[in-house]
RNA sequence: GCCCGGGUGGUGAAACUGGUAGACACAAGGGACUUAAAAUCCCUCGCCGGAUAACUCCGGCAUGCAGGUUCGACCCCUGCCCCGGGCACCA
């Protein structure tokens, strides 16, 4: 069984997110250890990145320093926390012996056409002189500089991820452990249409050319009034070099930052071209426009503009006073071109649209589809909304891209025998530009072609290259002949994979296209690398904070904040620990270093020991859930833990180690034992029944409380009138106390261990880890009378008791004879009864 | 803006396949022990109203808001509000 968490970015210290997701994870392969499965649990770094260059600047350090520290600090927390992971098989990404292996398949990807080189569109700094990754981009500002951001175009790598959009979606389906929101969110972002392109035949320069268009809704091209292209569209550049208005607004188009949700949200502005083309089937003229809600990334960059369907295009003519042609009915609902209805978007019959009258959504596209193809104007077509992989980074911390250039023999690959292309560890970035291309050692050398002097590519790997395979890599860490070996095909696919939500599409879908692409290279035996999957929730906390003079915010750590809270409990404000005056509130968000709200875990520790740390984090959510950080709560769970040590040196040991020690005479009936016995037994059981059940569906918080459940039944304990068997009552405490440290195990496993042996548990099976999984004894469950729930017309009556036998005639007697249901149905002629074996019977009247 | 989730007491949450809403805890209040405090133990604890000397008993409302389906809805459907995640160079 290989359960994997999501091995860390080492940014200083852990936070409670990587608690979350590794408590998570050791219960997990506990419990499969428990159950007599060969668990591997590993643990690496995921190295590269840029927070350490960031760290680098402000400090003067260079990112492998700081990396390497950080990486030694944060594996002492996780021991401190007990995780029973595999140290032995620890990697960092930004070992060479690790991403030589990126070198290597990059190069094989090269052969197979994978990867290819073509212009892509980067956040540039113009007063810096440097690419910004989109964090470094500030209300479409530089970050350090406080410049207005541009866009600009530089060659880059791409990985060819399209090439397996097709399978990508399609596997979804065999991911039956995955979770249905992310299985969603990925097909919604691989973006699977079906449409139609459509050409737009023009005139330039006496030259005939089409202007392609993509369409999902071909059956309003009778509505098309207009056409837009995005402004880094060749009819864009076209048109703006012979108007200087246009040249402008393209301009104005480029600057601000790249990011889809920034392009979104901008208002939608346009100017016209004073181009028009050929509508393909009326043969009237339309006016080409530039419009900034037009992106190039997706289909052709340009669309035909039916106002009459389509809500941007709507928004776009009423600016710009275009025509709306409204062509499609939606079952007689009213149409006016005053403001947008929703129903406008629907599908339905075309209308004003000569031979198309009347024909439904697929007839209409169908037919459009053949006569454009009839003219070679068009035909159906499968777009995808996903876009290959950009992966070339204009940075230094990262893995260098084994290309040399060469003034001859242009990019010429490293060869195989010459990797890894070693990255120097001691450079510092200044935020000017790559350090590496000031770096003439590494920049200078010769052509493995030609052997004339040559450049080496700067750029490195995205860092999600990195972690696209690195849980391949656990299963042979130590192989330095190959990538992966024959134990990759032992442990591969990973039946566990526990991460947070946040990776829901990118670094799973890099993932999964990874494992593809290994596999067609023969290197892993597996369709797809995780076989369940469990998001867990993000660990979220208030944020605090000031607005300064300068309109500057200071935020605050909740730590140093007061909430003041009225008579009911009620929050009224709050307040700065320090000097008492009011803080402002700015919500709640992920723990985070630009927002101060972040818990160090190590305080925790600490104070509590890693039990405590753990079993407040299991019981505080269930997993998938976002969990809002309390401190009240942990001296709850450090309190359960101290009570169980006291029951058992205690009060419970008495029996207990007596029992163990001196053993004792086997009780086969428990049947025929007192009630209170059976009684208790039957609790026992039943949280054990719950605790089970809760850890197959990894629902860890009820976990927890079945086993605080199972120590207040304990504790409740066992003497009373009618108990006269002291060693049926010693053998049921026994057995008890027995479940309780088995099925807390997984989550506290310090303090259970220690009891095992303590209490002499050893005796029956030397260490914790290898006792079985406690069963549960179904005869202890059975009750001679069950209790059912009474209801008139569905409301709650009264209960009864009744014997298990009971039939169903004899139930609805007793039911129509009980005082609550009578009081409620005296003088109404009863219409059914309903019997929910059981559970419940329902009189309704 | 688009895609995906979530919303239940003062708080974290539970409710398994549509069948007793609030398990298990936290906080709070009351009490016991103690010179005192801490720790520990016991009791109360969704809201509103009524009956009773009292133990208790009865009724109504309540799972973000407004509707719908059903004998019965936290759960299924429609619309709305709020919160979180993602949007391709943070990881």
């Amino acid at each position: 069984f290989y359960c994997l968490s999501m091995f860390p970015y080492p940014s200083g210290k852990l936070h409670m997110g990587h608690v979350r997701n590794y408590t998570i994870g050791d219960v997990m392969t506990r419990f499969h250890r428990m159950r007599g499965y060969n668990v591997l649990q590993p643990m690496g770094w995921d190295a590269f990145g840029l927070p350490a260059e960031n760290a680098a600047m402000a400090n003067g350090v260079p990112p492998a320093k700081w990396t390497y520290s950080n990486i030694a600090t944060m594996k002492k927390q996780l021991q401190s926390l007990g995780f029973a992971i595999d140290w032995e098989r620890e990697l960092a990404t930004c070992s060479p012996e690790y991403y030589r292996w990126n070198q290597w398949l990059f190069l094989r990807m090269l052969e197979k056409g994978l990867v290819y080189k073509k212009t892509g569109t980067v956040n540039w700094d113009p007063v810096d002189q440097t690419v910004l990754a989109n964090e470094q981009v500030i209300d479409g500002r530089g970050w350090r500089t406080g410049a207005l951001v541009e866009k600009r175009e530089i060659p880059m790598y791409y990985m060819r991820i399209t090439a397996y959009a097709e399978e990508l979606l399609a596997a979804l389906d065999t991911l039956n452990g995955w979770p249905e929101r992310v299985k969603t969110m990925q097909a919604h972002w691989i973006g699977k249409s079906h449409g139609v392109n459509i050409s737009f035949p023009y005139e330039l320069a006496g030259e005939k050319k089409l202007l392609r268009v993509f369409t999902t809704r071909a059956d309003t091209l009778m509505g098309a009034t207009f056409c837009a292209v995005a402004a880094e569209h060749a009819l864009a550049a076209h048109a703006a070099k012979s108007n200087p208005k246009l040249a402008a607004f393209v301009e104005e188009c480029k600057r601000g930052s790249v990011m889809e949700a920034d392009l979104a949200q901008l208002d939608k502005k346009g100017m016209p071209t004073g181009l028009f083309v050929t509508h393909p089937i009326t043969g009237e003229k339309i006016e080409v426009w530039v419009g900034n809600y037009v992106l190039m990334a997706y289909g052709e960059g340009a669309v035909m503009g039916v106002p009459g369907h389509d809500e941007r295009d709507f928004a776009f003519a009423k600016k710009y006073g275009l025509p709306i042609k409204p062509v499609i009915d939606v079952g007689g609902k009213p149409y006016s071109t005053d403001a947008w209805q929703p129903w406008y978007a629907d599908y339905g019959r075309c209308v004003n649209s000569g031979e198309y009258d009347g024909f439904d959504y697929q007839r209409a596209v169908d037919a459009i589809a053949a006569d454009l193809k009839a003219k070679d104007l068009g035909e159906k077509q499968v777009t995808w909304r996903l876009r290959d992989w950009g992966i070339s980074r204009q940075r230094y911390w990262g893995t260098p891209i084994p290309i040399v250039h060469c003034a001859a023999c242009g990019d010429v690959p490293v060869p195989d025998n010459q990797l890894p292309v070693v990255l120097p560890e001691d450079l510092v970035p200044d935020g000017t530009g790559n350090p590496l291309a000031k770096t003439p050692s590494f920049v200078n050398c010769k052509c493995p072609k030609c052997g004339k002097p040559a450049k080496r590519e700067t750029d490195t790997l995205d860092t999600f290259v990195d972690s696209s395979w690195y849980y391949i890599r656990f299963a042979c860490p130590d192989q330095s002949k190959s990538m992966v070996d024959e134990r990759a095909t032992y442990w591969m696919a990973v039946d566990q994979y526990i991460g947070g939500i946040e990776h829901a599409i990118l670094h799973l879908l890099y993932s999964r296209f990874w494992t593809k692409v290994m596999r067609d290279l023969g290197l892993v035996p597996v369709d797809e690398p995780f076989t369940r999957l469990l998001t867990q929730g993000m660990v979220l906390n208030e944020i605090f904070y000031r607005k300064g003079g300068d309109g500057r915010m200071t935020y605050y750590n909740p730590v140093d904040v007061e909430l003041k809270h009225d008579d009911k409990g009620q929050r009224t404000g709050a307040v700065l620990h320090s000097d008492g005056k009011p803080v402002e509130s700015d919500g709640i968000g992920t723990m985070s270093k630009s927002k101060n709200n972040g818990v160090d875990p190590q305080d925790l520790i600490e104070k509590y020991g890693a039990d405590t740390a753990r079993l407040f984090v299991m019981f505080a959510s269930p997993p998938e859930q976002t969990l809002e950080w309390s401190d009240a709560g942990v001296e709850g769970a450090s309190r359960f833990l101290r009570r169980l040590w006291l029951f058992a040196a205690g009060r419970g040991s008495d029996a207990t180690v007596h029992v163990l020690s001196a053993g004792f005479i086997p009780v086969k009936e428990w049947s025929s034992q007192a009630p209170l016995i059976r009684e208790f037994r039957r609790n026992i059981h039943l949280a054990l029944k719950q605790a089970s059940y809760d850890y197959e569906r990894m629902q860890y918080n009820t976990v927890v409380s079945a086993c605080m459940k199972l120590l207040n039944i304990l504790e409740g304990g066992l003497g009373g009138p009618g108990v006269v068997s002291v060693n049926a009552v010693s053998q049921a405490i026994s057995e008890a106390m027995g479940i309780l440290l088995r099925v807390l195990y997984p989550v506290a496993p310090h303090i259970t261990s220690a009891l095992w042996n303590e209490l002499g548990y050893a005796a029956q099976s030397k260490d914790l880890l290898d006792a079985p999984w406690p069963i549960v004894d179904k005869s202890a469950l059975e009750q001679d009378e069950i209790e059912l729930v009474l209801q008139v017309n569905g409301k709650l009556r009264g209960h009864m008791r009744a014997p298990k036998s009971a039939g169903r005639e004899q139930l609805e007697q007793l039911a129509l004879a009980h005082d609550a249901v009578a009081r409620h149905t005296v003088g109404q002629a009863v219409k059914k009864i309903i019997v929910v074996p059981g559970r419940l019977i329902n009189v309704v009247v």
